[in-house]
DNA sequence: TTAATTATTATACACATGTATATATATTTG
DNA sequence: CAAATATATATACATGTGTATAATAATTAA
């Protein structure tokens, strides 16, 4: 029963008869090496991202509600984070690792100028639905809970806007054009890639193709602006 | 007694022996015609605003503390509001009308187009300032928080927009120069300050004059694209 | 197998919350 | 003034929380 209380991701929710009718002889799974049949931080990372949605912010989560998700006693949990606090920032750190990956392959996708802005914009979005609780952490919880809750996401948002960043000085050099302030201009951008993001969540599509559509815009105006800047200044 | 719980900014830790010492024939301010002697809604509206933070948000407050704060026993709460969403909503609205006549003064402060961006900026962060925890609402409950709250903050930056385009409109026939997508371009600079807003609240001020830099610097990105940007479509 | 170690659970506690009900007090009306 | 009414409070309860402590079960080491 314990054996099965600790599968990755069962709901304690589950009802009983489910328990009951596993005969005795089941094919056991033995457990590799190390230490097992013990929940991982993985699976309460899945958990807490299960119980957050465009309504309930991490800040919000109560430790006792991630045990209860991931089916262990709520004193579990303290062998894993010292706090809630502990598992959102890693958790944050997280949804930046993804993020970033999202912005590579939207490079691989794209290596001709005008499509890259396309591409990134249409990857983010697509991104956000297939990996929803996720990216979504970094749109939201910039600007509320604690302070190491900000910090973490500013440093996320600082690796995607420095790679952005020499993404445009080289296509901008690739086409024998300059931006003003490369640094500036990919902050701008980032900023609103991220404010789409977040207003597109609780989205139905067809709003969010007219909304994507939008930021692209934007993005064009930053860069066309940022290279005529350079001679109104 | 009672009729100091119900003074206007009265903290209910403040100590006894401050009542006892009172004398009776203390002049008695003489409440006007209405019913008194009990607490405005103003008066929980900055409750509430004392107690959010740059750490602490609306959804995360509780009536009871707010009700402490304002010195009334939990209960009487609901004499003045539903919920504390309620309250949290009607403060947002609020907030934007604050806002609005910020840009108001901005406007006022600036007619030459060069100047407007930079006195809107400057404004609005002097203002972030005067009137803290009233205007920092808009800039995060846009992000978290229930349904109600994100549509409340919508309404409030949409005026905010709305506004800003009517005045780049104006501003750009008065040079004879002419933007691509004013609606589009109004909502990236909206967007841009907002976010500059969120992230300059608790920042010491040397950063700030950065930040606000740099978001100067993006605004003429958006104005000097959305004018190019028409011949490159 | 048996002992040692480690992860998980059970139980318990003090505290905070929203709100229902009953009571007390202040203001207005007669 | 007294009665009526509006408003604020006191008390209480069920529920949720974080976490301390002790007991239990699973895994490893002997």
């Amino acid at each position: 029963m314990n054996l099965l209380m600790n599968e990755p991701s069962m709901k304690i929710s589950s009802d009983a008869s489910l328990l009951q009718s596993k005969s005795i002889d089941e094919p056991i799974i033995v457990r590799s090496v190390g230490r097992k049949a013990t929940i991982t931080k993985e699976e309460l990372f899945q958990a807490a991202l299960n119980l957050i949605g465009p309504q309930k912010s991490i800040s919000s989560l109560s430790l006792r509600e991630v045990a209860r998700e991931a089916g262990i006693a709520p004193n579990s949990f303290y062998r894993h984070f010292k706090d809630i606090d502990e598992l959102a920032i890693e958790l944050i750190d997280r949804a930046g690792i993804v993020l970033r990956q999202i912005l590579h392959e939207a490079r691989l996708q794209a290596s001709r100028q005008n499509s890259i802005i396309r591409s990134s914009v249409e990857v983010f979005i697509a991104q956000l639905d297939a990996d929803e609780g996720n990216l979504s952490l970094l749109l939201r919880e910039g600007y509320t809970g604690s302070k190491s809750y900000k910090q973490a996401v500013e440093r996320q948002l600082n690796y995607f806007q420095q790679e952005l960043q020499e993404d445009l000085i080289r296509l901008e050099r690739l086409n024998n054009k300059k931006l003003f302030h490369p640094d500036i201009a990919a902050k701008a951008i980032t900023q609103l890639v991220f404010n789409m993001g977040a207003n597109v969540i609780d989205m139905p599509a067809e709003d969010r193709k007219e909304i994507a559509e939008q930021t692209m815009i934007m993005i064009r105006m930053i860069l066309e602006g940022a290279r005529h800047l350079e001679d109104s200044q």
